[in-house]
DNA sequence: ATGCCCGGAACGTCCGGA
């Protein structure tokens, strides 16, 4: 089984994109974060024409996450719990083929200090909490997508240049790894344990892409049933490198 | 010290992104 995330910067400017991608990289599923759209404005059919059928939890204008299946989810959490005030849709969470995969569209949280920020770690403690109440279930889980938390300066081409951003803070690594220790592996560097460039979002700014100057931000992280069945895992770094990219690039697992 | 480059909303620039 391929599961793989990708957050799209937009599924009306990407859908040509995406279409390829889908028809090239076969992903069984597919959750994707930055559709930006609401879900009536949603290009289901063209999705679908390519032989996936379609969840969207989507907003105007900003956010907006979905899974893509070639069998049929059923639909398990829409919305992240633990607060009823947020309304920001940026987490979907189905079962596809016996597997519980949530697609996640975490908090920027820049700038910080600030509002924004504060948003960032509560909405990373709401997480933590669901992460365990999943665990506790013991179903085989997926919680894949951009958490826009690069989790070692290693995962950062330059810790100078992103010392004051939202993505590298240790109060951003510490609610990340608190979840983590749970008992989650991250799958992309679980496979890669020694790649110090290891990168899945290049910026469009300042010649990022071609100096392969990357964050690694979007993350798969894996229930330890279902970390036992990882058989490989990857970045489709040529979907960057193409004509109206996206700037994240796919990120994929194989699970026996 | 700041903007660079994008998408979306909307139609003039601003917000959000990371």
């Amino acid at each position: 089984m391929r599961i793989a995330t990708f957050n799209v910067n937009g599924i009306a400017a990407r859908l040509p994109r995406l279409l390829e991608w889908l028809q090239d990289a076969k992903p069984d599923v597919a959750c994707l974060q930055e559709v930006k759209c609401l879900d009536e404005r949603f290009p289901a059919a063209d999705i679908e024409a390519t032989g996936y059928h379609v969840l969207v939890h989507g907003q105007k204008g900003f956010n907006g996450v979905a899974i893509l299946s070639r069998t049929p989810a059923t639909e398990v959490q829409r919305g992240l719990p633990g607060d009823d005030l947020d309304d920001h849709a940026r987490y979907l969470e189905a079962d596809v083929n016996g597997v519980r995969i949530a697609s996640i569209y975490l908090p920027n949280g820049n700038p910080q200090p600030g509002p924004k920020f504060d948003y960032k770690l509560a909405w990373l403690k709401r997480l933590e909490a669901r992460a365990a109440a999943l665990l506790a279930d013991e179903i085989p889980t997926v919680l894949c997508g951009d958490y826009n938390v690069a989790p070692e300066d290693r995962d950062v081409f330059s810790m100078t240049a992103m010392a004051n951003d939202a993505l590298v803070q240790p109060e951003s690594r510490a609610a990340y790894r608190a979840i983590l220790n749970q008992g989650w592996t991250e799958a992309l560097r679980a496979v890669h344990p020694a790649d110090d460039h290891l990168y899945t979002f290049w910026d469009y700014q300042a010649g990022c892409w071609p100096r392969n100057a990357g964050l690694r931000i979007d993350h798969f992280l894996l229930s330890p049933r279902l970390a036992d069945r990882l058989i490989n895992a990857g970045v489709d770094r040529d979907a960057r490198a193409k004509e109206k990219a996206s700037d994240h690039a796919p990120v994929w697992i194989e699970i026996a």
